[in-house]
DNA sequence: TATGAATGAGGCTTCATTCAT
DNA sequence: CATGAATGAAGCCTCATTCAT
């Protein structure tokens, strides 16, 4: 969670950072608003003067979280040579979904957007950027000859999403730490099914 | 959920039923034990004359998901022609995925397993059992040449699965059905990154 | 609260009991489901075994209260002697209306009716029933002379209720105790209204 | 609530008139100091400059209803046609009682002064002068002849009240309109069980 | 096996009120 | 006078689980 929203009110910040905290030890059900506020080192009815309830706090992670993509929307869009950014964007992407706060948040997001719609609209609008600058990227790749021309481009770049998000979500469930290779090895597969 | 364990007790196999009717419908945390007997249409205590509790019935079912992957892992072990072998295989395996039941139990266990020891080690074991499959696989392809011989072949199949497992999810996300073409341009995007 | 209610889970029975002495010492919305529990001697968890909730547990007093007037309304009911048995029947609903427990639960009851149409329902079943006796008695008075032929009958019924009922609730509400001739000459006054 | 108390801060009015609103429309129990404060248009610790908490603004409440008794205090005394003053007043306090704003308030103050001591002296104080001026009409017109002696003019007094406002109260918790015919039926019902 | 009453800790949320600004 | 963040007790209710029958 970085701190690159300066306009919101710090204290809401700091319950979120809470929150975030709480989350990463025992997982969204696990977690009573009590635990938040006691992180927070407020009170527990404070804690409803900036947020409307429980499912609000995670709702505005996955709004933060949506902002922490926009770096890598703006790498996608209009790359000159869009292989080379594919390729840089998948590592660096990579790189953020291994980090345990994104990998074990943004699981948390995805399953509660299954059942709670204000969740689903936050997670789908930060997915719909990411597809949509990935897509981008994919055709100019194929004008460009490079990339395979997809039939389904949408449905590509999801794909590559779940990979590397998945990459990001084994490491918390493997029991021993992964191969020094393993990072390239994926980039590596990824981008050779992109190609022609 | 096949009826392919006829070894269980029928009523434990029944409440299992149940319990995956209810954690489709409202998930796993907000599926009461109680909803589970309803749905089951027993009392409440004889549920837990065939489960030792909540836990044992999302571990019971994490058994048995993985029971029906044995045709998954039978189909890759030992073959005659690895890119084809494997190619049938995401395909089929792609198939199953996207039935809701297997996508959105899939993503609960791996959830649970997250927090739940008792989870994890049945979630790893059918993940191991493909995971070493299809590393089998990769690496009969990589010896006959065709497949690339990866340095962390491990992650490369991990890698597969959730690809694969996630374009399942992602049809229960999305708000418009996806595109026919949609599989095949996965499977070949999958296939082309797998080969040399 | 008598004990004429025989059939019904004698749990429920008990709590119901409790629920009225909280209501009578604290009032209903000053008495908490924990108190109700205490009070009882059971768990709060137990007590929503037997009743919906808060309201549920007040719903089943407005019951029992309406099965508590019966022998008033069976009193009313063809009437050889319609002023005489008017007349024993003021007597007698005095005597219930000033009983603590009854006025005060009778308030109570009527003031959530406002508010919560279960109860409204309750209420108005119990009202319903001794208007519509009081307006037989009315009218069989009114055909052998001796009471006047009202206009609005019902409206009368309703002022009779009132008014004995206020008689109740004034006498938990005045400082000082009532004069012993009150009884006699609230009773004179509305006989007298009634009559030709 | 009319506006015949110019004395008073013009705010701490407004925030009366904004809680009656409140009161009426959920009850004094279902409202909350933020809901007044809302309606008032003014911020919740604003709201505790101008009254000491939420019982100190039933009891304004509770006074100010009582000033609007003063009319009909007057009207009482020192008749010189006590029958015929005690029939306008009741027909009177028929219409008073059935505006649907003092019927709510006057019950929600009645009940709440049966546990809250400063609000009992409010509504005692308030029920004395009315009680006082009827007790002193019975007697004036007892002396000319019309009305009866009563043993105990008290609690006359108070069961006519009961009954006007009972009359006002039933038109809320009424399904169907009541007939037009009602007042005149109660008014006479009235007037004659105080008469010789 | 089968029942469902019983438990009590915990769920999320709102309450009236205070206080620093 | 005015604000609204802060408090923490209390609100009602559900939870997974146990146990006597």
């Amino acid at each position: 969670m970085s701190n690159s929203t300066p306009s919101v009110h710090p204290r809401k910040l700091h319950i979120v950072q809470a929150a975030v905290s709480c989350f990463l030890k025992r997982g969204y059900h696990q977690t009573g608003v009590r635990d938040i506020a006691a992180e927070a080192g407020i009170s527990l009815g404070n804690l409803y003067n900036h947020f409307k309830g429980k499912d609000a706090v995670l709702s505005y992670i996955a709004d933060i979280e949506g902002e922490e993509l926009a770096p890598f929307v703006n790498m996608l869009c209009a790359p000159d040579e869009p292989l080379e950014t594919m390729n840089r964007f998948i590592g660096a992407y990579l790189d953020y979904a291994k980090r345990p706060e994104n990998a074990l948040l943004g699981v948390e997001i995805m399953t509660e957007a299954l059942r709670t719609p204000e969740i689903a609209t936050a997670f789908g609008r930060n997915r719909a950027q990411l597809i949509a600058a990935l897509v981008q990227c994919l055709k100019a790749g194929a004008k460009t000859g490079g990339f395979t021309p997809f039939d389904d481009p949408d449905e590509i770049a999801g794909t590559l999403l779940d990979a590397i998000e998945g990459h990001g979500l084994r490491a918390l469930l493997a029991a021993k730490p992964r191969k020094a290779a393993s990072k390239r090895s994926v980039q590596d597969f990824l981008m050779r099914g992109l190609r022609t």
